[in-house]
DNA sequence: CTACTTATCTGGACAAAATCCAGATAAGAA
DNA sequence: TTCTTATCTGGATTTTGTCCAGATAAGTAG
């Protein structure tokens, strides 16, 4: 795994520190569907001394590099996500917060045309699905 | 309009003050789409001496009693808008922010039933489109 | 293998967005 | 008119994340 994520970030022209590979790893290991600073533990565990701000750095360049996902629900900080490049969605529990992916319904991505657009150029349609997962409903 | 407003306000058990209807009204016919700041400069214009808590107080208990909406773009502050209750979606501009409403275009709220729902009650499926609007097109 | 360039990291200050708190005010019920 | 308490004010605080300057180290060129 480290290999085929060395060869990412090279063919990204980022190089490979243990910081970013520290990051990377706690997503996909620990942290998915995490926000910044489980991420911070999780890549701690992985690397004592790494600061916060590397971090950051990190799952800024990373997102925007496509290498790390991010997502945004609202009211909630952001969580990030290794599976990239297929526009899935996020179905989030509205008490525990707890989020799953949702395979995009209706084609491919973007996945979404609505029927009067303004005029823009639509490249994205991001759908965040809001409900109550299996275990808050059973403990209300 | 002041009128209707307060029938709305009693019939939610909330007190009518001139601080919530000016921000209703800042909402209504200045801040369309607009973010907290901008509504306390609006409704600022028509009360000098709002205090920016009474502001957030009230979008917060706005929204929560249904009387305003409150959409949250990735990465930006929260906006308001007075459209409630039909569970439109939105386009937001990459580059300059502007928003428009976009109607539902799979049928009624909730719009989307995903293909799998890992066990969770779904009550909502918010949708934000993402494009570049007609004069960020042209500036470029 | 050594030196060099500069991307990256560290630690601390700072900013944006929003909430918390305590006392003062005023809406609306009695 | 009085009273209860929702609401408002102003300031401190929190959360989430960015900015900055100097130190470190990845990768390239010799």
């Amino acid at each position: 795994m480290r290999r085929e994520v060395e060869i990412r970030l090279r063919d990204s022209s980022l190089r490979v520190t243990e910081q970013r590979l520290a990051v990377i790893e706690a997503v996909e290991y620990e942290g998915k569907h995490q926000d910044a600073e489980f991420i911070v533990r999780a890549a701690r565990k992985r690397l004592p001394s790494l600061s916060r701000q590397a971090v950051f750095d990190n799952l800024n360049t990373l997102t925007s590099k496509g290498i790390l996902r991010r997502i945004e629900p609202a009211g909630r900080p952001a969580l990030y996500e290794t599976r990239v490049g297929d526009n899935h969605h996020h179905l989030v529990c509205r008490y525990c917060m707890s989020t799953v992916d949702i395979d995009c319904s209706v084609g491919s991505s973007p996945c979404l045309q609505p029927l009067n657009d303004h005029g823009y150029v639509i490249d994205e349609a991001e759908v965040v699905y809001w409900g109550v997962c299996p275990t808050c409903q059973s403990s209300n």
